[in-house]
DNA sequence: ACGTATCATTACGTTAACGTCAATTTGTCT
DNA sequence: AGACAAATTGACGTTAACGTAATGATACGT
């Protein structure tokens, strides 16, 4: 089975970040690890927040955006207090995001359309 | 016809921008306004690079990739020395785009699984 | 001619997201 | 025990992308 909790060293390699990520998102409150005597031990629950927080980096959300959003993926069914809010944060960044993706489709339209032309350009050179 | 020029005043309504922000990018040689005495005045080209800028932005990519990309929209005939290089860079950040564009999906479906979720929950407790 | 608004330049300030370095602490091997 | 590697905690440094404030030139309406 997956090992319970990994070391930070380890973390950084299955994730391809530094050991000062790893700190300033705990600082940030964005990961969680546990402590065997000073050493963080990251959980299961870090390696799946940090996931999600890579992956909204790669969106262009800032970290505190990123840290809202976490909440609506760890909430347990205690917590409910604030869950309508944190729905509504959700629903903006999903608009974001279906925005985005259109504008990505029309923006690789586009590039592929710019890198044709450049290609056949190059084409008719090298004929010469 | 679309007035062939624009001043500072209207370009930063029309593209929601600052001034402090075009200028910024006059320096980093991403625009090239023309100037009347002192005063800048943006061409048609301005304003299509500016919105390729803004794109770009919304996508994660920094300014100096963003101006390199540039060289690809506004190469004339003339300049084709570095093409195939700029080609290479293109084909760079059509693969990150696509990757970007199966990611956002995913996303996108994660995203709304947990709003189902959430939304679920709050209408069970609505229902006490 | 004069006040006002708009633009320009210069220069220093700011924020996010880490990097880097020094000084310790702790676990491990011999 | 001593040495070494690995982790921790400050604390200061860095870069990108502008913000902001001060100062000065231009144009415009009256």
């Amino acid at each position: 089975m997956t090992t319970e909790t990994m070391n930070i060293r380890d973390m950084c390699a299955a994730f391809d970040v530094t050991p000062r990520t790893l700190r300033f998102y705990e600082a940030k409150e964005l990961l969680f690890p546990v402590r065997e005597g000073q050493r963080r031990l990251f959980t299961k629950r870090d390696r799946a927040r940090l996931k999600l927080i890579l992956r909204g980096k790669r969106f262009g959300f800032s970290l505190e955006e990123i840290r809202q959003l976490l909440d609506l993926y760890h909430m347990d069914d205690s917590q409910l207090t604030q869950l309508s809010k944190t729905l509504t944060l959700a629903e903006r960044h999903l608009a974001d995001m279906e925005a985005q993706k259109v504008e990505l489709d029309e923006a690789i339209g586009e590039l592929k359309g710019q890198m044709k032309w450049a290609t056949d350009k190059l084409a008719s050179l090298e004929a010469r």
